[in-house]
Parts: structure tokens; C-alpha cells; sequence
DNA sequence: TGTACATCAGTGAACGCGCGTTCACTGATGTAC
DNA sequence: TGTACATCAGTGAACGCGCGTTCACTGATGTAC
């Protein structure tokens, strides 16, 4: 028989006091984790090796599947881990600008520095999750629950300005019945009331502004037009958000 | 000494006329390039292979190095062709909105609409030259002549909208010096005129949201948010064009 | 508390695979005189 | 026009490499009685 104390750790998966033998599990599982993410970090997601990867920890590559079944799954984990990585970093930036009394344009002006700070400290991270998806890899369900936590974080802002009344009204409503799934109203936490009907349909653009201009800048495509990123960058992100009616603030 | 006809081939690119040997060569550069682009659609660049091509077009590996010296070599002869082809799509696209008399807004719509509908229609190729770059390799120099096709043709929609008066004043003019280099003003044909100062800065956002866009629906990340991609693509655009100040068609 | 047993982390050899690139070669095609 | 020669496309074998995954195995660590 399990001992009542192991019994109760793993109901309450209280990770801290777990046996021995689990404790010592989930570390390697953190360390092979750690050790493929330094790899991604200099091959990039389709370079990823499990030799390689065994072969940075002292181990026999075979002994990686003790803790992985494939590559996959290995690479799963990454993504789950980079989209937590880059919601909890959002989620920290807003938070901070909050209690430092930012109205939601700020607030939101934040959030986006972070996550293309973080793109820029992770590039391979970033490009795992919002890059060129892996040639013959689908992403399983589980990693949707990770990638809607940048999401939540912008529906709170935009959510607060429509509140707040800070948010412009649309200069020209989009016309017809609204074209996002109830899922993401559901993120949102419920349709906005008026006269913001076409709110969420913006917001999706907000949020494809945020990292499809982090893409851009991260992938070198303006390399040769900016003299300097982080300013032009604060900028899109100011013209992007006048489109949703959210003021950012301008230097 | 070679023939009067080739040397005035030669000389003038006549290359419809050139010598068998040079045209048979050029047609099997075309077929190899044609083979890689297929195997780019299935497999992606990371995992294009020389001997995979080679096989499809029944030869022996080797022979490739005839005609590309490397590996690399034919990703960037890929990508030349990637960016021309997205490039002359644009083009083609604008040229059939102006020739039906579309104003500036109606334009840029259709432009938008092309590059997705390419990238759709060729989602490797796109994913080459705006997705996340090839691990281990760095595109030279050949490659910016045919990337900057795409961003003339949107300066023009753009100088058109402000020569005409339909480009929407900014209401909140960017401050300071401008963060574009001289490149760009070069390739937009000049500095914009007054009260347009800092139509360049807000250009690029237009362009980083079409690109930003496209690859944002293309690479699935609202696969789940979405009833409708193509009609949202349109509305984006336009939320995004409102920061610009240039007015797209809402139907 | 002590012993027999089960669990399981890690080993090391092997599997079959495909890759980029090189090299000396064979013929066919064009060129020069 | 005919012949000797140079060019060059394509061959086939070989190089050395790293990969994901499998399998039977060895010991050490924990568990049950």
C-alpha cells in the first residue's frame, strides 16, 4: 500500500512533498526541459535533438525516454512552457503598470513592450510558438489552455478602457453579425456593451498587431528601414491601438 | 571564338535566343526550382533535401552541383523567387483595381487580398520568406531587390491617397524626428508632404499588418477564434488602415 | 527491524535511415581550325 | 566539310555524419510483510 502521505501529495499535487523518488523525477523532467530550451535557443525548433540534448546532461539517449515517449512530446512541453513563459510575462507587466495607477492605454502599451522583450531575450521561444509552425507537427490541445493567457490579459485591458470610458467609440462600426466564435467572447468575459458591439473583433486585431509587428521586427524584415526598433515599435503599437480606439501614450 | 549571335545574346539577356547548351541548362535550373518548390509544400525549408529533389527529377544527387553550388544556394534562389512571386502578385492586383478605376482605400484592399490569397494558395513559399528564417542560414543581399517589390507598390497606394485627399489627416501626429531610414523614404519616392509628416512610420504599420496578419490566420493561431477568416481579414485591414488614415471598403 | 521482492532510472549496442558534399569517371555536345 | 579537341552534364561510389527509436540488461532505490 502507498503511504497516506504520498496518497494525500498526489490528490493535492502538493509538488514539494513528494517521495523521493517523484521529486527526483520531476527534476531531470525540469532539467531535460531547461537543456532542450538552450538548444532551441541556438538550432531553432526543427534542429532539436534528443541526442544532442541527452548528450548535455550526461546521459544515454535512450535514457530521455524514461521521461519523454517521442520527440513531440519533448517539444510539446517547450511550447506549453513558452506560451506560459510569455502569458505570465504579460500578465506581470500589466499587473505592474496597474497598481503603478496606468490608465488601460499604458497598461496595454506595457504588456506589448514585455512580450517583445521577451520575444527578443527568447527568440526561439517566440518563434516555437508564434513562428512557422514544425514541419510535421500539430500542436495538441493541450497547449491552448497556455496560449490564451496573453489573450485574457488583453481582454482585462480593453475590457477596463470600455469601462473606464477612456476608449474611443468607433469612428465606423463594422457592419453585420460579429465574426468571432463564442469562444472568444467567452475569454473576454461576455459581449461588450454598447457602443462597442465590434469591440472583440477589434481586439483580435490589437492582439495580431502586437505580435505580428513583434514577428516582423524579431524576423529582420525592417532591418534596413528603422533606425531604431524599440521607438518605432512603441509607435506601431500606438497606430495599431488607435484602429480599437485605445489610447496609447506618445513620448 | 563564340558565335556573333551568342556574344549579342549574352549581351542583351535575349534568353529566348541563346545557345542550346545555355537553354538547356537554364530549363533544368527552372525544373530543379520547380521540384524544390514542391517539396517546400510538403515538407517545408528546414527540411528540404538535394538528394530528395534529385530523385524526383531522376538524377543522381551530385548533379545538382552543376547548377547550385550548395544547399544554401537553392534556398536563396527559392526565396528570389518567393519574394517575386509574392511581389508581382501585388502588383498585378493593383494594377487590375486601378484599371477599374478603385480609389486608393479600394486598392490597398485588393493588394491585401492578394498576398493572402498567395499565401494561402502557397503556404511554404510564404512561410519562407515571412516566417520565421531558416536555422543556420541568412539571406544575402540578392534577396532585398525582390522583398521591397511588395513595399512599392504600397507606397504607391499610399502617395496616391495623399495626392488625391482621401488619406485622413493623423489626429495624433507622431512626435519627434522620423525612425525610417533613408532607404525607405527612397524606395516611397521621397518625404511625405505636410500634414502628412509621419505617413512613412504609419506606412510600415500598414505593411506590418497585412504581413502580420496573413501569417497570424496562415500559421492557425485563430483557428479557433474565427467564424469567418476572409471576411475578418478584410475588416482587419481596414481597423488597421484607420491608423494610417487611409479608408478601405467596409461591405 | 530485517529480508525478499518489485520498481524503475539509466546503460550500451544496435536497427535503418537520410543527409550534404567530394571525386574520378564516361559520353555526348558543341567549337576551332 | 571534316577532324581533333575542349567543354560540361550526368554517373555512381564513397566519405562521415547525426538522427529517432528499440531492446535486453544492470543496479540502485524504495515497498511489503
Amino acid at each position: 500500500m502507498r503511504s497516506a502521505l504520498s496518497v494525500v501529495c498526489h490528490a493535492l499535487d502538493m509538488s514539494v512533498v513528494k517521495d523521493a523518488r517523484a521529486r527526483a523525477r520531476a527534476e531531470v523532467v525540469v532539467a531535460i526541459k531547461a537543456t532542450a530550451a538552450q538548444h532551441l535557443a541556438q538550432t531553432g525548433a526543427a534542429g532539436l535533438s534528443l541526442r544532442a540534448v541527452a548528450r548535455d546532461l550526461g546521459l544515454v539517449s535512450s535514457a530521455l525516454y524514461r521521461y519523454f515517449p517521442s520527440r513531440d512530446a519533448l517539444l510539446t512541453a517547450l511550447i506549453v512552457d513558452a506560451y506560459d513563459a510569455v502569458g505570465e510575462v504579460a500578465e506581470r507587466a500589466d499587473a505592474a503598470a496597474l497598481a503603478a495607477g496606468a490608465d488601460p492605454g499604458a497598461r496595454w502599451l506595457e504588456v506589448c513592450r514585455a512580450v517583445r522583450g521577451w520575444a527578443r531575450a527568447s527568440p526561439h521561444e517566440y518563434a516555437l510558438v508564434y513562428g512557422t509552425p514544425v514541419p510535421g507537427y500539430s500542436a495538441p490541445h493541450d497547449t491552448v489552455e497556455a496560449a490564451v493567457r496573453l489573450s485574457r490579459v488583453m481582454a482585462a485591458v480593453v475590457t477596463a478602457a470600455a469601462a473606464d470610458g477612456s476608449l474611443r467609440p468607433p469612428q465606423r462600426p463594422l457592419p453585420g453579425p460579429t465574426l468571432v466564435t463564442d469562444a472568444v467572447a467567452a475569454v473576454a468575459g461576455g459581449a461588450p456593451p454598447p457602443p462597442y458591439e465590434d469591440l472583440l473583433e477589434r481586439s483580435l486585431v490589437l492582439l495580431t498587431a502586437l505580435i505580428g509587428t513583434t514577428s516582423y521586427l524579431q524576423f529582420g524584415h525592417l532591418h534596413l528601414a528603422l533606425v531604431d526598433d524599440d521607438a518605432w515599435f512603441d509607435r506601431a503599437m500606438a497606430v495599431a491601438a488607435e484602429g480599437v480606439g485605445l489610447v496609447l501614450p506618445l513620448d
